[in-house]
DNA sequence: CTCACTCATATCCGCACGGTATCAATGCGG
DNA sequence: CCGCATTGATACCGTGCGGATATGAGTGAG
């Protein structure tokens, strides 16, 4: 019994994605033949067949479901070691923080400035990405913690929530349910979120939350911020709130979110069945890094005295803003 | 950037272990100078340094000390998926349960019982391991579900405490402490435990266990008990007992092991200040599998009413034992 | 100073992986 | 019912890479 190869892992995912040996090869950038060869010889080596073949179509077996499965998120690990390793390397290594740009609830300044008061502060590279990004770059090593609003998959991830606030739907100023008293989720039915979903299935976490792989196949085009230092740069959240103003989207944003983004032609309501946003802070289970630990340390901190802050400032009740 | 191999990280674990060449290259089964290639061609792959190396020495950089650590657990992520997919394609799939022989509190019996009655039920395949085995095994997906003692190294693990039960020192009946009226455990300074550590270190989780590895070097021929269907056999324990009664080490064990070993010659003692001992469940955070979900249910939902049962019975108090 | 030890370099070789050409099976349209 | 297109399997060949052997070079011990 050789020994399973990292060759053999990313060919059979790319088959039992595509379910179809020529588009694999392609996506290989290989020849069809030799990737049906070394799909057999797989097969043959674990003694279970994964695939099941007719000339005309390709489908998974049980045994090739849960291989499938299992082969991510080795070559997740693979290419995490490789990555983690690299980043070591590096002459001034950094800590990467992965946020999506904005969804920080306004503590990221004070973190940031907390954290380099420590003794293992480290210059933090911040990693803005898109909903649902920060989870695979810190499973495979590109990130090493992540500010992220539960919930999501959190398999190897240690979490630790830091702020719970409630969110407002943000809309355009002349859409007809501005004008509304009051709302609640129901009234949004039919409408579009920034990621396509429609409205009135967000809100509520997936049951398959801890089932689902987390790593959907992404477009090799999908635009990834990096923004070195502690300058972020909104990524694409103007074009979101153009979307917003032009009333083809709506969306749900923290109230933090929303304070930063008050605009003309742009509502903020509140919605009464709407659940609140909790903000974590998640990194992966097995870091040992001081760094990491360090700002962990100072975001609960921080985290900690803007809650109580928060409670001081109840007294002030919010107004809708406009 | 082609991408990492397996065979690269086995490579380098091995040297990383070793510190040497010669020595890893051997235990790899092949000659030194190709895995001294191989080795410059990682890190020349990674642009990173991982050994420091001197014709009379070789020690990890600190970029390969974090290498070492994440190639560890993409190795056995990798071995994980080949023996999970073997498993899944076996025509008859069974539930594998790790523990250590004898250390289940007594509720196994039940619990598979109750198991029998699932819907999802399996057949179920006992793996009986000696202590610390258990975790290695659902890593490396040996194992489907695992029952031990916390703590242990939970990193891609999920854990449910099944039941705390107290534990008692067995030691020879004609030991000198044996006639001592109470006992802590200062008084066991000196004393050896089955696996050779000392007795006083033991009962306090050491503080590094979420960062520790838990994956030692094994030796080759380390001993490792496989039993099929319902019919456990006691690994070594009686081995242990023989040495206990010698007096040659002294032990904790939880009161439902100890009632089970009643023998002459052995004699079981409360210690005042030795904490008790927390059985778990424990299964690979990804596990999508029914049947380990059915097993979860039934064997906490029979850890339940043994708890009530112990709770009920708590009005008899118990003595010590001879 | 010399020897033993250990890692690096040089060179050769075999094979495994990938490519091209082709076959075989299956579904579909006329 | 018969081609035809589609798609996976088979056959065969060439090459690059991984491994072996031989040797060199640096270093610590006696």
């Amino acid at each position: 019994m050789s020994e399973l190869e990292v060759r053999q892992l990313r060919y059979f995912v790319a088959v039992a994605e595509e379910l179809h040996f020529g588009r694999a090869a392609e996506r290989l950038g290989m020849a069809q033949p030799p990737l049906s060869r070394a799909i057999r010889e797989l097969e043959r080596h674990l003694g279970v067949q994964l695939l099941e073949r007719t000339t005309r179509q390709v489908a998974l077996t049980p045994a090739g479901e849960v291989f499938l499965h299992d082969a991510r998120t080795a070559l997740d690990a693979v290419t995490a070691a490789g990555r983690r390793a690299r980043h070591a390397g590096q002459p001034t290594p950094s800590l990467r923080v992965a946020l999506k740009a904005d969804f920080d609830a306004g503590l990221l300044p004070r973190i940031l400035a907390a954290f380099q008061g420590e003794d293992a502060a480290l210059p933090v590279e911040l990693l803005l990405g898109g909903r649902g990004e920060q989870v695979p770059a810190l499973r495979d090593g590109r990130a090493d913690v992540a500010l992220l609003p539960v919930p999501f998959d959190d398999r190897d991830l240690d979490v630790e929530p830091l702020m719970t606030e409630p969110r407002l739907l943000a809309l355009a100023a002349d859409d007809p349910l501005a004008a509304r008293s009051s709302l609640c989720l129901a009234d949004l039915a039919g409408r579009s979120l920034p990621d396509g979903t429609p409205a009135d299935r967000d809100g509520r976490p997936p049951t398959t939350a801890r089932i689902q792989t987390g790593r959907e196949q992404q477009p090799p085009s999908a635009p990834r911020g990096r923004v070195a230092g502690t300058q972020p740069t909104s990524l694409d959240l103007s074009k979101i709130f153009n979307l917003i103003e032009l009333g083809s989207i709506v969306m749900f944003v923290p109230v933090s979110v929303a304070s930063r983004h008050r605009r003309l032609g742009i509502a903020y309501r509140t919605v009464g069945d709407l659940p609140p946003s909790t903000l974590s802070l998640a990194w992966p289970q097995d870091s040992r890094s001081p760094a990491v630990a360090a700002f962990i340390r100072t975001a609960t901190a921080v985290a900690k005295t803007a809650r109580m802050d928060a409670q001081t400032d109840a007294e002030t009740p919010q107004r809708a803003m406009t």
